[in-house]
DNA sequence: TCAACAGATTAGAATGATTTTAATGTATGT
DNA sequence: ACATACATTAAAATCATTCTAATCTGTTGA
């Protein structure tokens, strides 16, 4: 079975088959270029909204781990029950909403890059995120 | 019965009386002036090899989210299954380790102050948190 | 093309942190 | 010392996530 390339690609690339399934997963990640911040509890919502396939929530654990390995989502760090992913996945920062568990984006240029002088003996840093924790203004 | 003061306005001021087991608490969290990060589960830990009494579950989680809510405490935003604690509320950020798991703290004067540009319409910023993952460097 | 097999899918079970429950105990103001 | 509001507790419930093991499917090489 053949599909489409443009999601092919990035599943191959992130160790997977392509499948119906990982399709249909890929189609509602990657189909707009607009950011998508979700939680897997969301993406199965959605999944199951849309589609005409039924997706299992191993399956969708499974694939969004390996795109979030390769890079190609983006896991925020915040205090939830849930992980909550992005697919904006270029160097940017959020605000999370405390009263509407809600995360928005900073962009890059909204924050002054971020250095850090303190180095640790035999590690390298992987990543610097910035999270704004935001309420109501009374 | 009357406790240590140091202990019994902490808790106080975080809405909760002062009983034997809460005291014992604060003695494991407020007794030193280093730095402390933990899990629930290490707390109850140390209290279990420590003490002559014993705490249940259900009041270690609620002491520590009254302390987090008074911000006594400061919980740390990665993601992890468990939640990750620091008894440091001054204004700092952290490295955390991958390959071990465990949060080193970055005094706020290695890193430059984060000023953020962009703002949302009847919404304050609470707090900035910068969270640097760190893996071994090879 | 097609058999064989490595990898994928699935429902459901297991896990583990956290929260809730409801019965019993205790600090505190009067 | 009493009344009562708040605490404590063990155990159950919840809920996200991970694992399992049976079944299915994409892929590769003959």
């Amino acid at each position: 079975m053949t599909y489409d390339p443009k999601y092919e690609n990035k599943l191959r690339e992130s160790g997977l088959r392509p499948t119906k399934q990982r399709i249909k997963i890929c189609e509602v990640l990657f189909n707009s270029t607009e950011t998508f911040h979700f939680t897997i509890k969301d993406l199965v919502k959605i999944i199951e909204n849309q589609a005409n396939i039924k997706v299992s929530l191993a399956t969708v654990y499974n694939t969004v781990h390996a795109f979030n390995k390769k890079g190609y989502l983006k896991e925020i760090p915040i205090n939830s029950s849930q992980s909550y992913y992005d697919t904006n996945i270029s160097h940017h920062h959020h605000f999370f909403d405390e009263d509407e568990n809600k995360l928005i984006d900073i962009d890059q240029n909204d924050v002054d890059e971020v250095m850090i002088k303190k180095t640790i003996p035999g590690k390298k840093i992987k990543s610097i995120e910035v999270i704004a924790k935001i309420v109501t203004d009374n």
